[in-house]
DNA sequence: TTGACATAGTTTGACATCAAACTAAGTAGC
DNA sequence: GCTACTTAGTTTGATGTCAAACTATGTCAA
């Protein structure tokens, strides 16, 4: 959503510029999600070419529950994910040889396709967007944000 | 969600940054939005307090048509919202006067209330924000967000 | 006036997400 | 070996979100 409590904020980090900020990052982020759902092939979601990708680049093998630490959504959430990529066939899931609680989440062929396509997909999409931020600002950007994001990943409440 | 295509990319521009970008943005939304909504007070969502802290700030009396237009959202998204803040008592929905079709979204003073209480847990929770982010860097930061929010409000596909 | 199109709002169905409650299985301590 | 705690995964209920279909109302042109 949207929105913003700071109105005529100074120039030091004031809670109303923090609003301000997670205001802005908010609606990007619908933003681009939107936009982004909208070119996945094969009736990806943002969600399910995440973890399609994420196995892809990090190598798959791994449990429900590390894949839902590295994505930082609860081990509900990705219950649910994890089954409609199962039931499209893109994953498999087998039980843990050594641990009766775990399962394993792997790749299947048709899977890898799929993230493939959706890479390409994507590529397609977000080239047009070479015109929305000069590659200067681009790369101020991104470590801040790396920054940012690592902060609020170590001082959030469940850990 | 998370997670990235980008590996090795060069200094300039590319979709791999770009799509690293939103994947940064993404993860760092959800940190701070679910920890937004665990301060708020009388069971509101970021959704609703959103509309609220915009009745507020900008004037009520809008209406809804104009409200989704604000915030981005569909209109169907908004009806869900602005419906269970009426069942809270934060807003009233009138008739439009001059139009049949339109309604109009009044606050009520539980409404403002409920707004305070909100803008004052939200400023108490993002006080320890201060830690997170030198003054400088969410200053550098804020223009080019909103540079890139506007470039990608006037570039989507419903526009 | 009437028919075509446009706009406001609602509803439905699918999905992601969280919190919380729940089951099954592993781990410790005694 | 038991009991208590922990961890893995699932389920449920609430919410936000979109797209698409739908109703009601307004506008405009012929």
């Amino acid at each position: 959503m949207s929105d913003e409590i700071a109105q005529d904020a100074a120039a030091d980090a004031t809670p109303a510029h923090f609003f301000e900020l997670f205001n802005e990052i908010g609606i990007i982020n619908q933003l681009a999600t939107t936009e982004f759902s909208r070119v996945l092939p094969h009736g990806l979601t943002n969600a399910q070419f995440s973890i399609l990708n994420h196995c892809v680049r990090l190598g798959d093998n791994k449990t429900p529950a590390r894949l839902a630490a590295a994505f930082q959504i609860t081990r509900g959430t990705l219950t649910s994910t994890l089954q409609r990529l199962e039931a499209k066939g893109f994953i498999e899931l087998v039980p843990d040889a050594h641990d009766g609680r775990s399962k394993r989440v792997l790749l299947t062929e048709s899977g890898r396709q799929a993230r493939a396509d959706a890479v390409e997909a994507a590529v397609t999409g977000l080239a047009h967007m070479q015109a929305a931020l000069r590659p200067k600002d681009l790369a101020t950007l991104l470590p801040i944000l790396k920054a940012l994001r690592l902060w609020l990943d170590n001082n959030r409440s469940g850990s």
